[in-house]
DNA sequence: TATACTTAGTTACATAAAGTAACAAATTAA
DNA sequence: TTAATTTGTTACTTTATGTAACTAAGTATA
C-alpha cells in the first residue's frame, strides 16, 4: 500500500497544507510580518513545533527570516511570494468555515448560544 | 500555551482539512461516489487509517455512507452537500501546486525530466 | 557585581497519531 | 472443500506532536 494514481505535485501541495500548524501559520503572516513569539501566541503552537514548522516552510520556500541586528535583535518571518500566493486557499477556508461550521461545536454545550 | 485568538470555526475548518488524508478522500470523491477499496488504491491509503478517516468525516457530516444489499454487498462513500462545498478549496490547491510547485520534487534525481 | 528579564529557540521525555502486516466475517466461485 | 474478494479490525511499531524545563545573548535593575 504505497502507491497513488494522483498527480505528484497535487500530493506535495497537500501534504504541505495537512501539516498540522502549517496553514495557520501561513493566515497569521498574511496580515504581517511575524515574530515568532508573536505566531506562538496568536496560533497557541508550542515553541518547539512552531520552530520545526518555520525551518520546513523555509525550506519550501514558503516563509523567509529575517535578523535584524538591534539590540536585541529582531528575528522576522515573512512570506514569500510562493507562501503568499496560498492566500486565495486560506480565504476560501474562512469563507467555507463561515458558511459550514456552526458556531459553535455540538460537545461544547453552552446552552447560552444558539445552536444551527 | 493553548490560547488562540483566532476565529474558532476557522481554527475548526483548518483542522479538518489538515487531518492527514481528508483532503485526498474528498478529492477523490469529487468525480463519483466510491468504495473503500477504491479509495484505498487510488490514494495509497491503509485501511485502518482509511477507515478512521471515513467515519471522522462520517462524523463530521462531510461524507455519507451508503449499503446496497446486493451480493456481495456494495458500500459506497460519497460526498454530503456540506463535503462538496470544499470542491472550490480543493481546486485552489489543484490549481497552486500547478503554479507553484515544480514537476520533480529536487531530492528525485531523474535526470531524464528537466527541472524548474 | 549579582540577579532577574526577554527573545528565540533547544532538549528530554510523554502521549497521540499513523503505518504495517496479519487476521476475520460474509459471500461467491472453482 | 478451498480459494478469492470486500470491508474492515487487531496488535504492534514508528513517527509526530505536546509539555515543561532549560539555554544563550543581551539588557535592565538592585
Amino acid at each position: 500500500m504505497k502507491q497513488s494514481t494522483l498527480c505528484p505535485r497535487f500530493e506535495k501541495a497537500v501534504s504541505l497544507l495537512s501539516q498540522r500548524w502549517t496553514a495557520l501559520v501561513i493566515y497569521q503572516m498574511l496580515d504581517a510580518p511575524q515574530r515568532f513569539g508573536a505566531i506562538q501566541s496568536a496560533i497557541g503552537v508550542s515553541g518547539k513545533v512552531l520552530s520545526d514548522r518555520l525551518k520546513d516552510m523555509e525550506q519550501e520556500g514558503l516563509v523567509k527570516r529575517d535578523v535584524y541586528p538591534e539590540t536585541p535583535v529582531i528575528i522576522e518571518y515573512s512570506l514569500t511570494d510562493k507562501g503568499r500566493s496560498l492566500e486565495p486557499v486560506l480565504r476560501d477556508i474562512e469563507q467555507w468555515s463561515q458558511d459550514w461550521i456552526p458556531p459553535k461545536t455540538s460537545d461544547e454545550t453552552d446552552l447560552t448560544e444558539s445552536h444551527q
